[in-house]
DNA sequence: GATGAATGAGCGTTCATTCAT
DNA sequence: GATGAATGAACGCTCATTCAT
């Protein structure tokens, strides 16, 4: 049995305590987002549904933007951790059963979390340090074009950037469309339909 | 019979000049959109740089929102009227060269203002009067689906609306993402290779 | 039979126009007096309600406290004008008999137009030219020393002077407040029982 | 037992601070109201003169009107107080002495701050939150009636009720129409013939 | 005279940010 | 470190008034 230590050292406990109030106004900031919407998400606001002085808020964060920035970040950590946990295995799939694995995943990406993706898809104007809030991060072009290599010979493509870009792009925008703007279509069934529709868009893509 | 006078009523002066002030606020917020961003776009810089006062900013517009619906509208306007010009012919064309067709009619209306095109993709709050925004507005599922029905038989798929909006999401998202997010690709080869590319996506889907 | 002139002579026509205009001009400001409150009645407003355009409004009167102080003015002539309808026969009528008809008549003069009476008492800021607005013009003063004058001798008070702002001001204060603090005072009932007392508090004071 | 520290809690000072700003306001908004009237009290003017910013301002008071609602508040505690510190002995005396005195004490009240008290009087409006604030506060009434109830059997009236709103509605008009009004009168001994007026009326009222 | 588009000072208000305590 | 009172530039918007037509 691991001896604990009686007392922890101060110096952790502050960490702890920084932590705690980083991660407090994080939360924050995605929960006034998601009610109040950027426009009418104060600094002042935040910082009070955070249980923290406006002043610790400027000891943790230079501004706004970078509140902002930190709940986009945590976001897709999120996503990527979802896209992470569910891509075991698809690399040794037929490319079939692949991508409708992969849509399948886009789908549940954008799952995560949903009425603070919308806001930070709708409302959060990508300028000055947002502007790096692209709607699918690089990583997943990457995880695509890997797959693509190591399943070459049974594609019809011939630029594998190229088609990653393609695939990728359609799929995000399939997904994003369907499940912001088409909520209604969110039927079990309408989802599927439309999963399966889009894994057969890239199919046909990829096999000619 | 009463002699109608030959010189016009003498209202349409003082319409001209109303006409000419709304014109001008609408065109003073697309550069300041494009100059500025959507934040910094206030209505008595709009006004200003209109060479208008702000009292007559709102004599024709109701507020800041409204001037950007006003920007977005004519936007789109110039929008569907490139496509429209385009368009001759394109309903007898066969499914490849019409897809093609589509394809680059796509990557022309993209590059119809595109820093503009961009602000309004990226700054523009889905918020309020500005929710209803679409960046591909309806009439393009409408013309497509248009397409797609009067050539269904040369077609492998079976639900036309889907079909419809798997393709028409796809081809935007690809422009768009081309044209907004990866300016180097600009080259014209560059260009080409992705319209062929985009094209050739909804082909194989289109024909199975 | 008076003949009647076939055509009326262009001047009076014109005339007549003017006059209709300004009518028109100081009825549109006290409806809009009573129906928005002094604050949000506008020029703009007022001329448009009006039927007329704001042009014309400044060619009749000089600005915005003008056309107040005309409905003012016209409020009141239309309160005197009851009075004197009323005042038939008080002169030479007893003390108590005279003043409980003057009692009367401030209470009827009150529900002349109620609501129009209260935004002039309540929301009219006595300032600049509407400084003039006293609640009780002082024709009241006048009208009731003459009456005090003629009755010199049934009276136990030395100064009429003193007496008559006295007792103007109490029925004058009386009245408006019941009218206007008191609205729930004046079933038929209540309102004769403050009508008596009034009249009881002015005579006791005269015949000591 | 844990031991008191001799000195205070440290955040008195920043409470007193709040104090300070709080006053300041308040007494700015009625230097303001006083020296340019209610239309040109701003809540910027205010806050410069206050020697505060308008942040600060609207820190404390949701807006212009609760700035007036405090001045109004503040004046009426301090006319309060005044009749108040006037009263004492008042409920022991015999009709013409009391009432005397009420009458004096009257005067007394209108001449705190007379030219506020006008401000007050002529120029707020009475809409929104400043709808409910009476010249004279209902306190007034209860006071009144007190002193009428336990002298019940010296009166020659039957309901002391609506005899207490005319003897406060006369007495407050009286007194306000003779400071405000006509400021000539205000010589010591026209002054006090007006109270022996306003007296005798009130008197002679009460004891038929 | 009549029109109504145009004006622009000024209003009430918000909020990112600072800094004395 | 933490606090929260204070800041003040800047915003959206109104409206009495003017003046070219």
């Amino acid at each position: 049995m691991v001896r604990r230590p009686i007392i922890k050292p101060r110096k952790v406990a502050s960490q702890e305590r920084s932590r705690a109030t980083v991660e407090a106004l994080i939360e924050a900031t995605a929960r006034i987002l998601v009610r109040d919407g950027f426009e009418r998400a104060s600094t002042n606001r935040i910082a009070e549904l955070a249980g923290v002085s406006v002043g610790s808020l400027y000891q943790y964060f230079p501004g706004k933007e970078s509140l902002v920035a930190a709940v986009i970040e945590r976001h897709q950590q999120e996503i990527m951790q979802t896209v992470r946990d569910e891509l075991a295995g698809v690399l040794d799939m037929p490319v079939e059963q692949a991508v409708r694995k992969l849509v399948a995943i886009a789908v549940k990406a954008h799952r995560v979390d949903p009425k603070l993706h919308r806001v930070l898809a709708e409302q959060i104007p990508r300028v000055g340090k947002l502007e790096k809030v692209a709607s699918f991060n690089s990583e997943n072009y990457a995880l695509f074009r890997t797959y693509l290599e190591s399943h070459r010979d049974e594609l019809a493509v011939d630029d594998l950037e190229l088609a990653s870009f393609v695939c990728v792009t359609s799929i995000e925008a399939l997904t994003h469309n369907a499940v912001l703007h088409h909520s209604r279509m969110l039927s079990d069934e309408a989802m599927e339909a439309l999963t399966e529709e889009g894994a057969r868009l890239v199919i046909r893509y990829l096999k000619g």
